[in-house]
DNA sequence: TCTGGGGTCCTTAATCTA
DNA sequence: TCTGTAGATTAAGGACCC
């Protein structure tokens, strides 16, 4: 079972401010500057708004829309409570995002009912719990379950039975299939692909000619169907970055170094929270006219430290070739665990974990204050001068 | 003309290594 | 010791997802 809440982000402001019901609701940037739409209401919708079109634009669609920044530490807590509410149904949840979670519902007929039933109940469980609506998919694998809660929203509930597969796919347009997008459907096009019963018709080798050796594969696979149906936990996150569009494109060298060190220190804070540590630093510079490049540099050692994490980042842009062109965007992030660092904070002692946080809070304090540098920290003796 | 932020995964080319 | 090559690793870019 695939589980969707319905326009998550403008749902939750419609419903914890309840003048905004019946109006178009639009979540994300504010009009007038740069960014684009992270979700809109239904009512939104019906002026052609729809979630990463530039703000400028849903605007001039809209005007009188209500625009509203995210709250993003509201919506995760509702998340949370719908994650619960999942639970309560199977205790085999694994999240995809904020707004949408596989359930492993085999073998649940015996004790709630059929596949109709539990999507019933999954559905009024949650709009108890969070008053919210969701789209729900069941189908025999996550692919056909994915699709079938797209299938009909919002507040939709579809069931697809393994018998219905392949006349539930057939009809489809090739970009529902997950993988698929503008350049995939571009190709596609070019090939008269434009529904997945015409992908069937294509050999595998074929399509991994056209479509590349991965994509082919799963080209095919899904045409017929065919997909894991395992659920479980979500996977290890395998990085961490911040990055920031500044509302005018930014020649001036100090502002990028201020912006990249305040950056790399949330990104050196959410590492030391997870308890992770990362060799690999990674610069992303947008430049005027949205080219986007990215430097990579492997440290002598894995760290989390703000300063280290910074001076890499720094290094990496002082030595590329695009010092002095106008930025648009300045990111920075780290990856490349050690194996057992993915699992590290299960091993850590949480007085000593709380002890250091507050070393580098400490650091990151000074830091800011006083500049890089100014301050070393150390487990030291007493008596020692630092 | 406009195009966020946080991710994952794939492809390609260059480089290193056995 | 030299040379060619297969395979692994790294770096950069890009497609895609929510």
């Amino acid at each position: 079972m695939h589980v969707d809440m319905d326009a998550f982000f403008a749902s939750v402001e419609q419903r914890d401010y309840p003048e905004y019901r019946g109006r178009p609701v639009v979540v994300g940037a504010l009009p007038g500057g740069r960014g684009v739409v992270a979700t809109c209401s239904y009512e939104a919708r019906t002026f052609g708004i729809h979630s990463a079109m530039p703000i400028s634009e849903a605007h001039r669609r809209c005007p009188d829309a209500v625009y509203l920044r995210p709250r993003m530490k509201c919506y995760a807590r509702v998340s949370r409570q719908v994650m619960q509410a999942l639970e309560g149904v199977s205790p085999v949840v694994e999240p995809v995002s904020i707004d949408e979670a596989y359930v492993d519902i085999s073998g649940l007929d015996r004790l709630i009912g059929s596949p109709e039933e539990i999507g019933r109940k999954t559905k009024t469980d949650i709009r108890g719990l969070v008053g919210l609506t969701a789209s729900v998919g069941i189908g025999p694998n996550r692919l056909i379950a994915k699709l079938a809660s797209d299938y009909r929203k919002p507040d939709g509930l579809t069931v697809v039975l393994p018998d219905a597969v392949a006349g539930f796919l057939g009809p489809m347009p090739v970009g529902n299939l997950r993988g698929v997008g503008p350049q995939t459907r571009k190709i596609a096009d070019r090939l008269g692909i434009r529904r997945v019963a015409q992908l069937r018709g294509y050999p595998l080798e074929l399509l991994k000619m056209h479509f590349g050796d991965k994509a082919g594969v799963t080209l095919y696979e899904q045409a017929r169907g065919m997909a894991s149906a395992a659920v479980g936990a979500r996977s290890a996150r395998k990085s961490i970055s911040k990055e920031t569009t500044f509302d005018a494109d930014v020649s001036d060298e100090r502002l990028l170094r201020t912006t990249l060190r305040e950056l790399a220190s949330q990104v050196g804070r959410t590492a030391r929270r997870e308890g992770l540590t990362g060799a690999l630093v990674t610069l992303k510079i947008r430049l005027a006219g949205f080219e986007t490049h990215s430097r990579q540099r492997r440290l002598q050692v894995q760290t989390n430290r703000d300063g280290e994490i910074f001076r890499a980042g720094w290094d990496l842009y002082r030595s590329s070739n695009f010092v002095g062109r106008p930025v648009r965007l300045i990111g920075i992030g780290i990856s490349g665990w050690k194996a057992r660092d993915a699992q590290a904070d299960l091993f850590v002692d949480p007085d000593k974990q709380a002890r250091e946080k507050n070393l580098y809070d400490t650091l990151d304090t000074v830091t800011d204050l006083f500049g890089e540098g100014k301050l070393s920290l150390g487990t030291g003796r007493r008596d020692s001068k630092k």
